[in-house]
DNA sequence: TTCGTTGCAAAAGGTTTGCATACCA
DNA sequence: TGGTATGCAAACCTTTTGCAACGAA
């Protein structure tokens, strides 16, 4: 399919809803799908640190007008994790999504949700509540990361 | 049915978890009480404000503490709103919870939430995750504060 | 050239913490 | 009397904002 020569290519093929084009974003871009396809949901801090580490310095507050930006065109998944930060997740297509997010290691895994996208219609339904939307959260251990997975972790 | 005569009375038949009893955590609890019945959620800070216009004024870390302290023995459930804040709210029983907020004023109705809960169960199964654990929130407009508020709720 | 974007640093907002004092048990 | 809880204020963290300079179109 498509080649990839960097940055660039990316951004252009498979983002084009940012306003203008910047080295900056291509970057945040790059840093945050390589973020997805590795671990998924990624907080702006951390997006920033990597950055600075691979030799890609971009100011903290584009990293989170750039993420923020994504959230808001639809391609970017966000949660808060229970301190309170913002993780993003890149999301390569426009539809809700759900995920089951291991809590040692951060590595998420999409959910098929049709089940409780049935029940929040339900529910709006019978509330009488209008403009519902739902948050779901799952998280746990995962597989590699379980008791038995040579872990030395006590639990 | 209990005949309540104060702060106490609440404090002592109601929620014997926290360590020393204390006139503030008594002022704390009983509002955070009326609270729940009033409107549901409630955060540590309108909880500081509204105990200072009742002239009962409670320091704010003392809030947090005690909120904290019953969130930590399983007395309140805790989430948290889109700007970051968390959102108290006091639970006579100690089973878990889901609720549906009305983003406009506040008022949280707790869900009848088995669908999801076997969903959830079902995920942790086929996942090969561990510890599973969910967080499901629904958010809309409460048909008092709906478009057609005063008129017809839609339903 | 134009005007959106960047980056720094300070501000904002909520939550936690340190420490001397007050008070329950 | 002993030890815990309180309260103030400062610390902390993440996120947002103001503004001058930069650079993509």
């Amino acid at each position: 399919m498509t080649a990839r020569t960097g940055p660039q290519a990316i951004a252009t093929q498979e983002v084009p809803l940012l306003g203008r084009f910047t080295q900056q974003r291509a970057l945040v871009l790059e840093a945050f799908i390589e973020a997805e396809e590795a671990e998924g949901f990624v907080s702006a801090q951390s997006l920033h640190t990597r950055l600075a580490a691979a030799d890609a310095p971009v100011g903290l507050s584009t990293v989170y007008r750039t993420l923020s930006a994504l959230a808001e065109a639809g391609r970017a998944d966000v949660i808060r994790d229970m301190h309170g930060e913002r993780l993003f997740r890149y999301r390569p297509g426009s539809d809700h999504r759900h995920y089951l997010i291991c809590t040692q290691c951060g590595v998420s895994v999409a959910l098929d949700a049709v089940a409780v996208e049935k029940w929040a219609a339900g529910v709006a339904r019978t509330s009488g509540f209008t403009a519902v939307q739902h948050t779901v959260e799952l998280t746990g251990i995962c597989p590699d990361c379980g008791p038995s997975a040579g872990g030395s972790s006590g639990g």
